[in-house]
RNA sequence: GCCUGGGUAGCUCAGCUGGUAGAGCAGCUCAUUCGUAAUGAGCAGGUCAGGGGUUCGAAUCCCCUCCCAGGCUCCA
């Protein structure tokens, strides 16, 4: 028997006999790596460990702790999900099972219109122990259409599939079927599920997973078809890893914002108000105040001009700007005033900004035109949208529009997203990475010239920043396409922040012109920006992004001060003035209660400098400071110098020019 | 909007199959005067989300509405 020579990631080569597997290759180079091995990527396409191999083959063995062995295990485990299903609920019928990000999925139609309920969750998991204690093997077999259609007679959604696979639709179910044949992954004499795989050699290889909930999801993602019943799992390599990903949503709990949010007293989502409408208490307000003036600064200095619009409008705004045509189902729904005249609460500030540009005659010589606001929008988000701070009704943009020429875009792009990651970066946030979005078929307006030249010079951009960036075909508004900044936190999450949309339509919609230098009217290009997004997302992803432990200059309460007994309250006091002289948040906590008790409520609370003073500072004009996350206590710090300390730590966040000219 | 689950004191929660509401923390009062994460006692606090129904009797069972959570859909 002749030989075949493989090409391994390495960069080796190895001879192994014709007709050898994948898992044989796998036991040839290794016992452990054989043991281990769960697939085979060959020729850059993930496949069964049984697949024969031919002569020249490129071939990764794939185990468990990789990204490819876990999609298998996590789309291997959806299978078992699935059994597990059709035995407890005989009739079951299955949709579609993919792996997913941390996981896997099933979507379901019970018997007789049946449900879900979250102890049902239990009974599932423990039917897929018992089917992993059995060890089935995965067997790979392959059929013709006919062949399909009648071994999934009674399976009315993989009979879709695979019809659609056939008339050349449903290019999106590639997890189910592929190719010119139907394949399917049989587990024991009476359950096989339609599967294009590969999958994990047998049950046994998996267990170290958990069903997380169940929920409604549409039929191929559509609203207007069935809502199956979808049961979300996470699966993992190994104990360490599953519980590494449960402690990691543990520690995201710990984070949210909306917990951390009453128990700081910064905001409140009252249920009188309605959902997706928030109010902030002091404490939030001042972290707002301070948010909001730092942008103002920073604005300030980059030559932005600050512009107020009102809330309501008539509806001709909205008309002329064409977002009536595309979003008033997203809209609140109009107030009808004035016999009959219709105004509408604003879903975006742009219209007003072009209103304000175009209220006199604009020179060429006033371009770039930076009109900034923080402006309050409403939307009517379905229901089921609205997330905390996150997903609202109401909101604060910082939103800005540049009015420039066309000659002027380029430069104006690159300043921008250099301004934009700088001020991110003063709120902590330094990991990002760009998302070019393009033209959204079927959605956009205008012309192909201008859309590709918008792409274009944004992709340019994004380059020129030297940040990873990734392309988001088709996800750019209707009037334009974007550039993102997506900003990751401290626990990795990835948040959509900034964004920078480039629009040759609205100015041409409202008749926006300026004078040239050639005494020739000339089109505007307009440039819409939000670097928060929403001011109040902004704060929630903060607040998630510090655990509620924001930095000094941030902080609601930056110094507790609190006398060791009562007769210390002068000095207290005295301490009070001088820290709120210096521009600093100070609360004094004279309770009646061990300094203990005291000290433990300003820790709660999260405070990032407790002073403590007793006879020994009143003697000496000192202090004690306990720091937010510090080791040990300092004592006898000089009040003068813990002041100046205090004060630079506060101003160093800044930009230089900042703290300077502001 | 749809699916599943939920709503009991400011917060976290208990309250079995219907018999008339409880704890801890927080709050208030009094006592305690204390050097770095919980001093003690007492008091007060509830239309059991709201409305309707079944029942001798409803926090508990049924229906409707509101709100919340997680998904789906959507996201200018």
């Amino acid at each position: 028997m002749s030989n075949i020579t493989l090409h391994l990631p390495d960069g080796s080569t190895r001879e192994v006999p014709d007709g050898s597997s994948a898992h044989q290759l796998a036991e040839s180079i290794g016992r452990r790596l054989g043991a281990d091995a769960l697939a085979a990527r060959v020729n850059g396409e993930l496949r069964d460990l049984t697949s024969p191999l031919h002569d020249g083959d490129q071939v990764t063995i794939v185990t468990p702790a990789s990204e490819d062995g876990r999609e298998v295990l996590r789309h291997s485990t959806a299978h078992v999900m699935a059994q597990a299903v059709t035995r407890l609920w005989p009739g079951a019928q299955f949709a579609i099972g993919p792996a997913i990000e941390d996981g896997f999925y099933y979507d379901f139609r019970l018997p007789d219109d049946a449900r879900f309920s979250d102890e049902d969750l239990e009974r599932i998991e423990a039917e897929m122990r018992r089917i992993i204690e059995e060890n089935q093997a995965f067997v790979r077999e392959e059929h013709s259409f006919e062949e399909g259609l009648a071994l999934f007679a009674d399976q009315p959604f993989k009979v879709e599939i695979i019809t659609g696979v056939r008339s050349g639709e449903g290019a999106g179910d590639e997890t189910e079927v592929s190719g010119s044949v139907v394949s399917s992954y049989r587990n024991t004499e009476s359950f096989r599920d339609l599967c294009r795989g590969p999958h994990v050699p047998s049950t046994g290889r998996l267990g170290h997973f958990k069903l997380m909930r169940v929920a409604g999801a549409y039929w191929r993602g559509d609203e207007h078809r069935e809502q199956l019943q979808r049961v979300y799992g996470t699966a993992w390599e190994s104990p360490a890893a599953l519980s590494a990903h449960l402690e990691f949503l543990a520690e995201a709990a710990r984070r949210d914002h909306r917990i951390l949010g009453r128990e700081m007293d910064l905001f409140s989502f009252p249920p009188e108000l309605g959902p997706g409408l928030s109010v902030f208490h002091p404490r939030g307000g001042t972290v707002r105040r301070v948010i909001e003036e730092y942008s103002r600064a920073r604005h300030v200095a980059a030559d932005y001009e600050f512009v107020y619009s009102p809330h309501i409008t008539k509806a001709v705004l909205f008309e002329t700007s064409g977002h009536l045509d595309w979003f008033s189902e997203d809209m609140y729904p109009p107030m009808e005033l004035d016999e009959g005249q219709a105004y509408y609460l604003k879903p975006m500030n742009c219209p007003f900004h072009v209103l304000i540009f175009k209220a006199r005659q604009r020179s060429f010589r006033e371009l770039p035109l930076r009109l900034f606001e923080f402006g309050s929008v409403y939307r009517y988000e379905k229901s089921g949208a609205v997330h905390g701070l996150t997903r609202v009704r109401g909101m604060t943009q910082d939103d800005a529009h540049i009015f420039c020429t066309r000659s002027q875009m380029r430069d104006e792009l690159a300043n921008l997203l250099t301004f934009v990651l700088d001020l991110l970066r003063d709120f902590g946030l330094d990991d990002f990475y760009l998302e070019l979005s393009t033209r959204p078929e079927g959605k956009a307006v205008g012309s192909d010239e201008d859309w590709n030249e918008a792409e274009a010079t944004l992709a340019d951009v994004a380059r020129a920043a030297g940040i990873e960036t990734v392309r988001d075909e088709g996800g750019g508004a209707f009037y334009g396409p974007k550039i993102s900044v997506q900003a990751r936190d401290a626990i990795g999450r990835t948040h959509q922040l900034s964004t920078i949309q480039l629009d040759f339509q609205l100015p041409a919609r409202f008749d926006a012109e300026y004078v040239s230098s050639q005494n020739q009217r000339e089109r505007p290009v307009m440039i819409h920006r939000a670097l928060f997004g929403s001011v109040e997302r902004f704060i929630a992803i903060l607040v998630e992004h510090y655990a509620g432990n924001l930095p000094t200059w941030m902080a609601p309460e930056q110094v507790r001060v609190l006398g060791v007994r009562d007769d210390h309250d002068d000095y207290v006091d005295q301490v009070r003035r001088r820290l709120r002289g210096a521009g600093l948040r100070v609360v004094v906590d004279d309770a009646h209660e061990p300094l203990g008790a005291r000290i433990r409520r300003a820790k709660m609370e999260k405070v990032p400098y407790i002073v403590v003073v007793g006879d020994e500072d009143v003697a000496h004009e000192t202090v004690g400071v306990n720091a937010r996350g510090g080791d040990e206590p300092e004592r006898g710090l000089a009040l003068g110098d813990f002041v100046n300390r205090l004060l630079e730590e506060v101003e160093r966040h800044g930009s230089p020019e900042l703290s300077r000219g502001a």
